[in-house]
DNA sequence: TGCCAGGGAGTGT
DNA sequence: ACACTCCATGGC
């Protein structure tokens, strides 16, 4: 386990003893796109840099804070924290001795000394797949804003913000409807993906158990949807952390540190791999860099390489 | 085959 | 200040 303790402390539940657990680097990484960092640190300084982030997820507003291994749910309750966050923030799988194993290689455990509070979001899958149509061909804050405006226009309103609209709502949409959105080419995709769920023809809680591969193809069946999107809608909407999305980041990643293919024993866990990596080579470079390469030397080096097939 | 779509953010000059 | 690049997918 990745922590100690869960206590209710009044109207909020406190997470003690909190291990490989990191709200900037969990929430701030590219996997998910609804949560908010406020602008200052809370408490007195003397605390330690606490600070938190407030979003929605499953219809809940949540703001959580941290300072360093107390996390702090707040205002919810600790039924809703077994139901909800507990899955949502992963906290039942041991990233522990997943940081055990991946350490056995050179690469990976430099990557996880540099983030190792990373954890993968359990989302739910329609949020999962919507959002990663929307950030195709896309950098995050546009992908924020892109999403900020499909809740903002289109979500039910819960205390303190919007949820993220339904697949049923969506499908109900006209590509005129969602032009506030300025999603672009994407608007089609996303209009084709609310409609194939919510009929039916994709099912999305299928993809949980389903042999992976027909998880895939199941949801490629959806116009605008390929291997990256797909692959990503399993990991971070289904829990799927065998699967690997591969972006330009990861493919220098792979061409770089793994030209002979991802190691194999890895395989099971290759999407909380995958993460690790992200995180450290988009930072490395800045501070803490690692030796060797700069990141655009990299860069240059894989653009003349074919790019390595995923797990 | 290789470019384009629609747009904004990041980077380099 | 300005130009240039990036991006996942499908259509042409």
């Amino acid at each position: 386990m990745d922590y100690i303790k869960v206590y209710q402390i009044g109207p909020d539940v406190a997470l003690y003893g909190a291990r490989c657990f990191d709200l900037d680097e969990i929430l701030d990484c590219g996997q998910c796109f609804r949560w908010e960092k406020e602008n200052k640190e809370i408490g007195y300084p003397a605390n330690g840099g606490e600070y938190a982030y407030s979003g929605i997820a499953f219809g809940r507003l949540l703001r959580i804070s941290q300072n360093g291994g107390t996390v702090i749910f707040h205002n919810t309750t600790l039924a809703d924290f077994e139901k909800i966050w507990m899955d949502y923030f992963d906290l039942r799988r041991d990233y522990s001795a997943i940081k055990e194993l991946l350490s056995k290689e050179e690469t990976l455990e430099k990557a996880v000394g540099y983030a190792g509070g990373i954890r993968v979001l359990r989302q739910e899958p329609w949020e999962a797949l919507c959002t990663f149509i929307l950030s195709q061909n896309n950098n995050i804050p546009r992908i924020k804003g892109l999403v900020s405006r499909l809740c903002q226009f289109f979500g039910d309103e819960t205390e303190g913000g919007r949820a993220f609209p339904s697949a049923g709502r969506i499908a109900s949409l006209s590509e005129e409807d969602l032009a506030p959105v300025r999603a672009g080419f994407r608007a089609k995709y996303i209009l084709d993906a609310a409609r194939n769920v919510s009929s039916g023809r994709v099912d999305l809680n299928l993809l949980y158990e389903a042999p992976v591969e027909y998880a895939r193809e199941s949801l490629q069946k959806i116009h605008g949807v390929g291997p990256k999107v797909a692959e990503c809608t399993l990991l971070y909407g289904c829990a799927r952390v065998e699967c690997f999305p591969v972006d330009v980041w990861i493919r220098r990643v792979l061409s770089e540190f793994y030209p002979d293919g991802f190691p194999e024993e890895f395989a099971p866990v290759a999407g909380i791999a995958q993460q690790y990596l992200f995180h450290y080579i988009r930072n490395a470079g800045r501070k803490d860099a690692p030796q060797g390469k700069s990141r655009s030397a990299v860069e240059r080096e894989s653009a003349r390489r074919e790019p390595v097939a995923a797990g």
